[in-house]
DNA sequence: CTCTCCCT
């Protein structure tokens, strides 16, 4: 079948070669993504002899999709991958003879900051626009710019810059935010649709919309499995309990095992009971009339009566009438699990065929709405809702929300059930209800999330005003100004005119989050880089595993365990899990005994090299090399390391409350850090040590920094929580910190022959609410009348 | 004691 983008060719290079940005609309299956790229290909663009000799390039949302695309297109025109290429973060296959690549769009971003011309690139096509994932809405904003500079050098000299084309490609006709926005292209570029080879999809709506929507679910897929034809059933949740709950239900009705003779039972009953409805059919006036009382499935092929120990009555219905039999057996259901966090192996049996005779199942999150595409779905099951990280961004509290989609991604997750035939979905939830609580679309990223890496990039690509950058959904205001704030106490960007610092440049170019980088630009003394390395990789990546319950005790021990020495950092936990894991060879066996999961170790792994490699490249006198049998590090080293990381949380301290009230001294002994609650620098409210936390049951530290704070269900806890030493502050948050009047005890020492010196106590204030720490020793020199704090 | 999904 040819794909409909096929026919639209001449349109698309026609709009193409007019317009300096096109828009492309097509769902899913219309063959955009690969046929695009070789349109050009194939009228000449890229080649070097043309008159647009830059490479053709596609960004892609997921690493994934960058690397199957190029194979399918060097495929389709039977070229090596190091003409038609890819890169991702740690594979490349360019070489000087690419023509076309595909990338992810984090990639182009880093590219940008190298070369803001893309002199390399002839095009530039954004692929999958309609996520609105925060690096793609970025790619779309530094590119309207980019395609104005090159048409303006262009025409200064045709002959040595050639203008820029950029394709902007989406699923969906949301585009508005794209075409509309004059501050992005003052021209609204031609949008052009695609259909897509998409067979109907019926949609039905739930009468009522139920309270458990597991439970609906349930009785759903029972409903379908029982009653209508062969065909793959796809049903969303929001998350892997969820998940985990409906597999075992499922499991228990329909065990997986095909019991092929009572396969060929009911096929044996049902060819007979056809016959004989068939020979009786014949006498006139015996016609069956059939009812269809009960349509909400749409369909009424065979209904399932009722189950009693383990029977099944079902009445068939053919077009020469209605039988009934019973049978005494579940049909078989092959039921899987898919979320993200999913080992890689699990994920991959949904692309398996399910075995002969039953019916594949699969039960998944939103992965399985864009990324992964399960081959044989007929049915979509689609209980309405997603799980969402919310970010507050005042006080830099998370939490997980599970609330109700829009309406674009329903119309995804419907479209699921189309790909290999007419399908049906079935929403569990009313008509009214998505009418009236549906947003049409999703919130764009840029809008729920912390922006600080996206600041700091484009300063480095010398766009100091942030506020005017063409987003197609600018963020608010607070979270530039909350960005913007943070690099200030992280030293990468000039308090008052808000300019990127020789800092902050180094900053800019590791590819992590500013904290975690400013952790590594100051983390080269006394030989502790491997370690910060090592730590910020491991803090990069997802770590942890879901634990099982049954393991508790085995789970405790194996955290004590890894806390080594050092008790007294969740992060530095972190650093001996990394040295363990290297030490015991970095295999699978030590991920499975140590509650870690092997793919997020993989990800450290390769990061400890991307890091090593960049820091050794970028720095002097930085010498650095991945060993893996690092050993671990010493008390002093210990010291260091966590200074390191308060600087990087430098505005995530908390102090516990007993000790704030007592104005900073001595406060209550506790055993353990249960119910001992924290002040937070930016909230009213409390935080406490999540019971998870390696410093749960010691002595709660007087003061900590954190790496996230996150809002459950009875309180806010943080997560990965550091003891720091409250002397540690006056130094690493400098900007945080006022001093107070001298003490008068302890006693002042004045030195003892110029009097113009002397050592007192002060108690220093810290953060927003000027918090009083403990007293510290400071110096201080008289300055004419007045004494100052020596610095 | 419970974590949707991605990326340099």
């Amino acid at each position: 079948m040819k794909l409909p983008v096929c026919g639209e060719e001449q349109v698309i290079m026609e709009a193409i070669r007019n317009n300096t940005v096109v828009v492309i609309c097509g769902e899913t299956g219309s063959g955009k993504t690969t046929q695009v790229p070789q349109f050009l290909y194939e009228a000449g663009w890229s080649h070097p002899d043309s008159d647009n000799p830059g490479l053709i390039a596609i960004t892609q949302p997921r690493r994934v999709a960058a690397v199957s695309m190029a194979k399918r297109v060097g495929y389709e025109l039977n070229l090596p991958e190091s003409v038609v290429s890819h890169q991702i973060r740690y594979d490349v296959t360019t070489s000087e003879k690419t023509r076309i690549k595909f990338m992810t769009d984090g990639v182009l971003l880093r590219e940008l900051s190298q070369d803001l011309l893309l002199t390399k690139y002839s095009v530039i096509i954004i692929d999958e626009a309609h996520e609105r994932n925060l690096n793609t809405d970025i790619l779309i904003g530094v590119v309207s710019r980019v395609l104005k500079l090159r048409a303006e050098l262009s025409r200064e000299d045709r002959a040595k810059i050639k203008p820029l084309r950029v394709v902007i490609m989406s699923a969906t006709l949301r585009v508005s935010d794209f075409t509309e926005n004059s501050t992005l292209f003052t021209k609204p570029p031609p949008v052009i649709s695609v259909n897509a080879r998409q067979y109907p999809v019926s949609i039905h709506f739930n009468k009522r919309t139920p309270e458990d929507h597991v439970a609906e679910a349930f009785k759903k897929v029972s409903k379908i499995h029982d009653r209508l034809p062969e065909g793959g059933i796809l049903i969303f949740l929001t998350g892997q309990n969820e998940i985990q709950h409906l597999c075992k239900l499922l499991r228990e009705k329909y065990p997986s095992l095909p019991p092929k003779a009572a396969l060929e039972e009911r096929k044996r009953i049902r060819q007979a009971a056809e016959l004989e409805l068939k020979r009786d059919a014949a006498i006139p006036g015996e016609e069956s009339d059939s009812d269809d009382s009960d349509s909400d499935l749409g369909f009424d092929e065979e209904e399932l009566v009722s189950t009693k120990d383990g029977k099944w009555e079902y009445i068939y219905k053919c077009e020469y009438g209605k039988f009934t039999y019973t049978i005494s057996y579940a049909a078989p259901l092959h039921v899987l699990p898919l979320y993200s966090s999913l080992p890689t192996e699990a994920q991959l049996r949904v692309f398996q065929p399910p075995p002969e005779g039953t019916r594949l199942c699969v039960i998944a999150t939103n992965v399985a709405e864009t990324s992964v595409t399960i081959p044989g779905i007929r049915y979509v099951v689609d209980c309405g809702k997603a799980k969402e990280r919310r970010y507050d961004i005042k006080t830099g509290v998370q939490s997980f929300e599970v609330d109700w989609t829009s309406k674009a991604s329903a119309g995804q997750r419907a479209g699921r059930a189309g790909r290999t035939g007419p399908g049906h979905c079935y929403r569990l939830y009313s008509s009214a209800v998505f009418d009236h609580d549906f947003e049409q679309f999703s919130t764009p990223e840029i809008s729920r999330m912390p922006i600080e890496g996206v600041v700091l990039n484009m300063k480095s690509m010398g766009i100091d005003n942030v506020v005017n950058f063409p987003f197609p959904t600018p963020p608010e205001r607070q979270t530039l100004s909350k960005a913007e704030k943070l690099l200030g106490y992280l030293g990468a960007i000039d308090t008052d005119v808000k300019h990127i610092t020789p800092v902050g440049q180094a900053m800019a170019n590791l590819p992590v989050t500013p904290r975690f980088a400013k952790m590594l630009v100051i983390g080269n003394q006394q030989d502790c880089l491997p370690f910060v390395i090592a730590i910020v990789a491991a803090l990069s990546t997802e770590i942890a595993k879901a634990r099982r319950r049954l393991m508790r005790k085995k789970y405790f021990e194996s955290q004590i365990k890894h806390a080594g020495l050092d008790r007294s950092s969740d992060i530095l936990k972190l650093l001996n899990v990394v040295g363990a894991y290297e030490y015991a060879g970095a295999t699978a066996e030590f991920c499975e005994e140590n509650f870690l999961r092997s793919k997020a170790m993989e990800e450290i792994r390769k990061l400890r090299w991307q890091l090593t490699n960049l820091m050794a490249a970028l720095f002097e006198n930085v010498d650095v090399w991945v060993d893996p049998k690092m050993l671990p590090p010493t008390k002093r080293q210990i010291k260091f390391l966590k200074q390191v990381i308060t600087a990087g949380f430098i505005d995530s301290v908390a102090i516990r409350k007993d000790v704030i009230e007592n104005g900073g001294q001595g406060g209550t002994r506790f055993k353990n850090a249960r119910g001992v609650a924290y002040k937070l620098m930016w909230s009213e409210e409390e935080a406490f040590i999540h019971p998870g936390s390696i410093l749960y049951s010691q002595e709660p530290p007087i003061a900590l920094v954190y790496n996230e704070l996150f809002k459950g269900a009875t309180k806010t806890c943080f997560k990965g929580v550091t003891a720091i030493d409250t002397k540690w502050l006056p130094e690493i948050g400098k900007e945080f910190c006022s001093f107070g009047r001298p003490l008068d005890h302890p006693i002042p020492k004045y030195s003892e022959q110029t009097k113009d010196k002397k050592t007192v106590y002060v108690v220093p204030s810290f953060g927003p609410k000027g918090w009083p720490l403990p007293p510290i020793q400071v110096e201080m020199h008289r300055k004419g009348t007045r004494w100052v704090i020596s610095a």
